[in-house]
DNA sequence: TGTACATCAGTGAACGCGCGTTCACTGATGTAC
DNA sequence: TGTACATCAGTGAACGCGCGTTCACTGATGTAC
């Protein structure tokens, strides 16, 4: 790691380190892939400075996490709307979504991870989920409403078939990021079969 | 916890408190959610001895996990294949084991999450993944196919469409488990909505 | 039937570790006069 | 222009904790004679 002394921040420039640390912290999660590997202990080894040093910016070890999810929340909307921003024709824009959802999924799947992944399914509940930020949805039962707009779908409930397909790429994205043996079809075939099944597409080409 | 001073067991049948330190680890785990909370200490605690004394049953703390792990597999493939036992009708079938599926997970959450939900998506791979158990998969893919045979779906391709169903339950049986707040189908909607959308079944009826 | 003894099922103390957090501190940087 | 001083950005030592693991041990249970 960085055994290199750091240079203190200038005055008033005490916030960099905060930058740092989020990094530092966001490294660690990313490569070792569990929360439990970012102690205010290896986040202060990774940035080169002494764990209280922390206390400045973080209330506690907890406050550093959850900064990193909300910025993997930020990332991962930026990812499907730049995705699909401009794509007018409805079953493109659905599918470039979902494409742009597992290509995230498989670039950064501890990132994603965190997303919808954490600990806890029940659990001592000390920490409360938080609400699920729903932006991160909307886009698909939109999609699925303006393919049955266009005359390309014949879906009777665009709610119900977004959350279906919402299952289905999350169930995707971590099985297949887990189990690299199983005989995985091409991912294409898989996002052709999703969303053309479970958005009842009925218009001809891939489909 | 228990407080009372365990009675030792009788010549011979030490091989008891492998069972105890196994049930009292497989509490642990289902009431925490944690794979953490199974530490040496703690299940010993639970279970009324020394910690030492795991050692004369386990080499080590992973060697419990797996063990459970393994109890977990084969009571999910019970659970699956005990609902589907003597069903004829294919499509029913189908269903019936995608019902089991679901309630399996939604009953002992926790337990579930063992199975495919683990740790270290990406991580150090100390302990690399075991290899999936697939006859917890089988039955999906010959349930397609049955209905294909049967007239009851129009599939092209069996084994693509059951890891398309397999995702989705999985997706949806994590999901749900996790997010109460979201506005959920219900599961008898969504579970139709997967095996119909998914299986390309035509049948009339709930489809 | 009685007793010496081997064995089995555990125990208790101790080790070194990394952790979160606290506390009193240091020393460079900038500012007031 | 020079200097005393306040402030800011951190440090280093220490605390108590729970952990996995080791080690030498104990004392009840059963067995051989």
């Amino acid at each position: 790691m960085t055994e290199v002394a750091r240079a203190r921040n200038r005055r008033g420039e005490g916030g960099r380190l905060r930058e740092e640390i989020l990094a530092g912290a966001t490294e660690l999660l990313e490569e070792t892939g569990s929360e439990d590997a970012v102690t205010l202990r290896a986040v202060a080894r990774r940035v080169g400075i002494s764990a209280p040093s922390i206390y400045a910016h973080f209330p506690d070890r907890e406050a550093i996490v959850d900064a990193i999810v909300d910025s993997a929340f930020d990332d991962f909307n930026t990812a499907i709307y730049s995705a699909i921003d401009g794509v007018t024709d409805p079953l493109v824009r659905l599918r470039a979504g979902c494409a742009a959802y597992l290509r995230f999924a498989a670039d950064r799947p501890n990132r994603y991870k965190l997303l919808f992944d954490r600990r806890d399914l029940i659990g001592p509940a000390e920490h409360p989920v938080p609400p699920i930020r729903t932006e991160s949805f909307d886009w698909l039962v939109q999609g699925v409403q303006a393919c049955a707009e266009a005359g390309l779908s014949q879906t009777k409930d665009p709610q119900l078939d977004g959350t279906a397909i919402w299952t289905a790429l999350h169930g995707y994205a971590t099985l297949h990021a887990r189990f690299d043996v199983f005989p995985w079809p091409a991912e294409d075939t898989m996002l052709d079969r999703i969303v053309c099944g479970l958005a009842d597409i009925t218009a001809a080409g891939s489909c």
